[in-house]
DNA sequence: GTTTAAATCGAAAACGTTTAAAGAAAATAT
DNA sequence: ATATTTTCTTTAAACGTTTTCGATTTAAAC
């Protein structure tokens, strides 16, 4: 108990050599002799030395430390099912190359509040992975016109690392499978219009259906947000009232479609009988409750790996890693919430 | 860009004064003019300057930092529901006081993996709060009994604070309304044995059924893992198949219970006209999937905010602090997945 | 035996901050 | 006028590291 914390000095004098000597030989300079090495590095064993982050940040400018900054409407994205996914596979990425996780988004109600850059740099991330909804906000802004090395998950910055799920391939695979189940009536449940990957997934849904020769019936879209399964269960309410209602319903993500099953299931239909529906994301749940989702099943290990491997890199070689965009691809989860209804 | 950063002595050199009272300007000691407080914050806004934690955490010896060591059996727990709820929760308050996250356990298998003590002694953590199944674990308990202030989440360790949810009375409640409803041949597929959390609620299980005089029948008692659907799923099916099946299934949790419906679903039967089903934990899509599920709602808010509270407390006040364990209800979320089968 | 090179180690400064103690200046009391 | 207190400021050491550069020793080369 109250044990006093070992420093290098301790490790000095019970050696009788010098504090840069134990330095060099705990980090495997060449400049010290094997068996030098040896014995220091026994006796900080039997010593119970621990190295000082602290201190080592302050001297090399290395805090050995990736800033996250998750932010969804609900505040912290870590109760997000995609986000805390993402982060998870980052996170397991980051620590195996050496580096610790702190978040920076914080409660913003507080009165001394730091701007996110200034926590950044309070805390001197070597690095800074940033994934939220809120891309217009001016501090996410500062951060990423900062000299920071930083990657962004789905959204795209000019001259910085992105990694966005292929939302246009996702939305497209999509589509065309429920085409070829026979729908022609597909109705569509998007996000809110003001995210980039709302836009991206808009524009391919109609560009899809354009390709196929099926055209988009306005009173098929609607917009509702993430997540939100009461204000899809009203919508797919009012999309199943149309005098011509769709024969499939796709949702911005696979909680919004539970919501809407939940509307469905109200009315007396049976999915995928009597209309089907599809989902995005592949949570967890969306594929293992009955009906299996029709869905997209974003590969968040990969946009986590990736994202955190590319943000390294760029931590190590400022200049010289490559900015660009990498586009993972999500997959096809055909599960059973879509009937084919092609005439036999 | 490149832009250098500033310290104390720019702002000493900007102002001519000296460091020691730009440093006690800037932390609002009381023997500094408030002139000189006023010219010293102005210029250091001017200069754009930031505090470094790192040299803080140097000199103070205290880092304004929590580790946090979320386990389970899927290693991280991030994706965890339950956890992530009750991480996010915490994160808010402690952030709220002034201390930031960052997460304690890594990739074992890496090679210079430290253990979870020497990390924490290594980022200089003012304290640390453990939320995992594996307590058995001799990585967690050396933290445990080292001298960092701790806190735990359902787990209860001497000497140590503790946070649980109360799940003699999370049980209890459940299971007495599902006697309410009628109920009498009630089978409990629970989790593993091996941890605290299980223990409680069997124990708590047999009891109440005993209390309302209830014979507890073994063949309606079976072992899965939590938030296993498809173990869940065979042991719906084997429990559906006895001569005399149960009325009512318990699950560990409500990832379980869904994969229990799943099987109950298959066999052509109808929740809850045919057979009843109850979860535990009230994670989100549990209480907004139709049939809304009967299940016990964890107060994960609660757990995080008070876990935060506490360990904030032993921190500043180490000696001082009561060591207790705290309990915290959940609440009976009633559903519609328990039928009342009461005679008329 | 001297010169050169290689191997090994140490002295000291520096990173940015806090804080105890002491000093200087101004205000107050005698 | 001097003594005393109060108010404000500075000096300097320290926190635990890393790293440059020079010092010393040892081995190799001539």
């Amino acid at each position: 108990m109250a044990r006093r914390i070992v420093s290098l000095k301790d490790i000095s004098k019970a050696c009788g050599v010098s504090i840069a000597t134990v330095s060099k030989a705990l980090n495997d300079h060449s400049d010290i002799s094997k068996e030098t090495k040896e014995r220091v590095r026994e006796i900080a064993d039997k010593l119970g030395y621990h190295p000082n982050a602290a201190a080592q940040a302050l001297k090399t400018n290395r805090s050995n430390n990736i800033g996250v900054l998750f932010v969804d409407e609900a505040n912290s994205g870590l109760t997000h099912d995609y986000f805390s996914h993402v982060l998870d596979s980052f996170k397991k990425k980051a620590e195996q190359e050496g580096f610790d996780i702190t978040f920076i988004n914080g409660d913003k109600s507080r009165s001394n509040k730091m701007s996110y850059l200034s926590h950044a740099i309070y805390r001197g991330f070597d690095g800074v992975v940033i994934a939220c909804v809120e891309f217009s906000d001016p501090e996410v802004d500062e951060l990423i016109k900062s000299n920071i090395p930083v990657v962004t998950i789905d959204h795209t910055f000019y001259n910085r690392i992105a990694i966005v799920s292929d939302n246009i391939k996702g939305i497209r695979d999509l589509v065309t499978y429920i085409y070829e189940q026979g729908h022609r009536k597909i109705a569509y449940v998007h996000g809110l219009e003001n995210t980039a990957v709302t836009q991206s997934r808009l524009t391919s849904f109609y560009n899809t259906l354009q390709d196929l020769g099926v055209p988009v019936r306005d009173e098929y879209m609607v917009a509702s947000p993430y997540r939100n399964t009461e204000k899809a269960f009203e919508a797919t309410t009012r999309l199943l009232e149309l005098p011509d209602p769709p024969t499939c319903i796709m949702y911005s993500d696979d909680f919004a479609a539970f919501g809407g099953i939940n509307a469905i299931r109200q009315k007396g239909l049976r999915i995928p009988e009597d209309i089907s529906v599809a989902g995005y994301d592949g949570i967890e749940l969306a594929r293992r409750i009955s009906p299996l989702m029709t869905t997209i099943v974003q590969d968040t290990d990969k946009i986590g790996r990736v994202a955190a491997s590319k943000l390294i890199d760029l931590i190590n070689n400022p200049k010289g890693t490559l900015i660009e965009q990498i586009v993972v691809e999500g997959t096809l989860e055909k599960g059973e919430s879509v009937a084919n209804i092609n005439p036999v």
